[in-house]
DNA sequence: GTCTATAACGGGATAGAC
DNA sequence: GTCTATCCCGTTATAGAC
């Protein structure tokens, strides 16, 4: 089973993938996609029938690869402490992969594309940790956490992860990081955000 | 001294800048700019020349309403706990009246407007928050917190007060949430985000 | 300053040959 | 499945009358 070199469409869409996510689904055009794939736009066409098309395509499966993995982490069956380090730690390493989902599925969910979110509630892809809402009320019971709104405290992981890729820029101008330096920056979030989370649960307790 | 009629530069300015957050660059069109601004194409190219010009106007305006009150709290001289909830109650109420800005700048400082930001580097507008770094040593050596590094915090408190916004259109959908609830949900975080805070930098103090 | 009209271009999408 | 050529529309920008 060897590696097969990639179909025309796959192509396209990997050329889409990287075209929409790097300037939006309003400054990416369908000829950039299709020189960016090496072939030409009657066969964008062709494979995936209109712009919107291959775009919807593109984000869902954006969509699916990041909060799919969120969402079924949070709701894995570990204990608290060891979930929260998994938790930071896994998505810190696909976000270095994909830097840019995040960005691109925040700004492209506005607008013209704001119905979408609607579409893909329905389709399941958003599930309610709520294996995570019970076991912090489970925690909170036996007086190992405080009593906390689960939703703030998701929101929170959530922000401490996602933020430093969602304002990678800002970050990097700010404190004139290079690639590297921002790579270490993030790594060491691995240590601090769950810290910052678990200080958060464990303080106020007599 | 009444309110007097904007003019016909304010108003395009306005229609911009509502077009410009709600769609991207990209998406927004000079036609819906006039158009919104009850006037023609002719008279948005005779105020700014081209869309960029007017573009980069909106841009850098929106920047420096969000991040320039950002810097300029955590600089403040005010002592460390009452300057947290300071810096989370007064960015959240701005960001309730403007929930779109943060997505806007950070989605549209990538592809083709990356450069922009330095740009604005060395326009001044992206002071490294020195005072806070400082004064969080200095709470260190005094041992009312522990050691910590500011980049850090200061991501951290960024990340907690703009991610609600930043993710806005996701966390209604997930949970549900109609416009006041929302509203209600990040009032209640006014609480658990100086609360996330302080715990962290408190912790693991003998 | 403001308008109408239009130029000049680039966009998405398709027809039709191979 | 793939290509070239083309259509048609929307977009930015400007010319020129008032």
């Amino acid at each position: 089973m060897t590696r097969n070199a990639p179909s025309t469409e796959d192509k396209i869409k990997e050329a889409a993938r990287k075209l929409f996510v790097e300037k939006g689904f309003g400054s990416a055009t369908t000829r950039d996609i299709a020189e960016c794939a090496e072939t030409n736009v009657a066969l964008v066409n062709y494979y995936f029938r209109s712009k919107e098309n291959l775009f919807q395509a593109v984000f869902q499966e954006s969509f699916a690869q990041t909060f799919v993995p969120i969402a079924g982490i949070l709701n894995d069956d570990l204990p608290l402490e060891v979930k929260i380090y998994k938790f930071v730690d896994q998505i810190t390493d696909l976000l270095k992969r994909a830097p840019m989902l995040p960005i691109f599925i925040l700004s492209e969910m506005r607008g013209e594309h704001a119905p979408m979110c609607q579409a893909m509630q329905q389709a399941g892809a958003m599930q309610p940790a709520d294996g995570f809402r019970k076991q912090l009320e489970e925690e909170a019971a036996k007086g190992h956490i405080r009593p906390v709104d689960a939703r703030q405290v998701e929101a929170n992981l959530m922000a401490l992860v996602l933020f430093p890729f969602l304002g990678m820029n800002i970050l990097k101008m700010k404190h004139q990081m290079s690639d590297e330096d921002f790579s270490k920056f993030v790594d060491e979030r691995k240590k601090v955000v769950p810290e910052t989370i678990l200080a958060y649960l464990r303080s106020g307790l007599v």
